[in-house]
DNA sequence: CGGGATCCTATGCGATACTG
DNA sequence: CAGTATCGCATAGGATCCCG
């Protein structure tokens, strides 16, 4: 860390994978290439304009491919580009770190609780 | 990933990284305990208020340490907890995937630039 | 079907001033 | 020195409607 960290090299990268659905979103197409319709059923909270943003942004990052079928009705599908799969072993390493947070976090809280019953009596 | 990483649970540990200051603030706690004015200084354009959420929202989650010492003029020194500590291997898996992404990046606008060139001969 | 355009709200963040 | 309080702006994100 001492050599690689500057004051904060992390932002480019953090850049690519924030906002509000793009997790979601890459948990998705992680798992294939899919339609801009099961991406929208597969996330059922999020808008038409927020996925069409948010999958512009990984698309301009080069995450992400977006194919355009010319047919009718349209028919645009979404997967990852090679270089997409490169962020694998981050999220996974984000995710991991994030599930024991999680753990770590609700322990402390049931013993913060504790101690304040303790003061309490 | 298939198996580890659901819908989105990279929220969680994003939330705690995520913030326009914190992995600066980071940055300079791995390198060791810091007062609050050595923070402000090693972070030049970022305001007390700022710094001030920034380091609460660290606290809240177990990142780092805030002791405060009952001398005048104040003395508040910020430190990493040993549960902090584990963020370390993460942030620098994102850092080094920051790096490699923003040369990326570069090369393909390059090639991209070079694409409109030839197509506007 | 896969968007774009418009309008609106909520939040993050900055500037400034005050304080024990 | 290490904060807090108040104000205000800019951006992210949501709701709704329109379109080829």
């Amino acid at each position: 860390m001492e050599h690689t960290m500057e004051a904060c090299a992390l932002d480019p990268a953090l850049d690519v994978i924030v906002g509000k659905w793009k997790c979601s979103i890459l948990f998705h197409l992680f798992h294939g290439t899919k339609r801009f319709s099961e991406l929208q059923k597969g996330i059922p909270d999020i808008t038409k304009k927020m996925l069409t943003s948010q999958l512009r942004e990984l698309e301009e990052h080069d995450i992400i491919q977006r194919v355009v079928y010319p047919v009718v009705p349209p028919k645009v599908e979404y997967s990852l580009t090679e270089y997409g799969r490169t962020l694998e072993p981050v999220l996974s390493s984000i995710h991991q770190w994030g599930r024991s947070h999680a753990e770590h976090m609700r322990v402390r809280r049931s013993s913060l609780i504790l101690e304040d019953t303790r003061q309490s009596l």
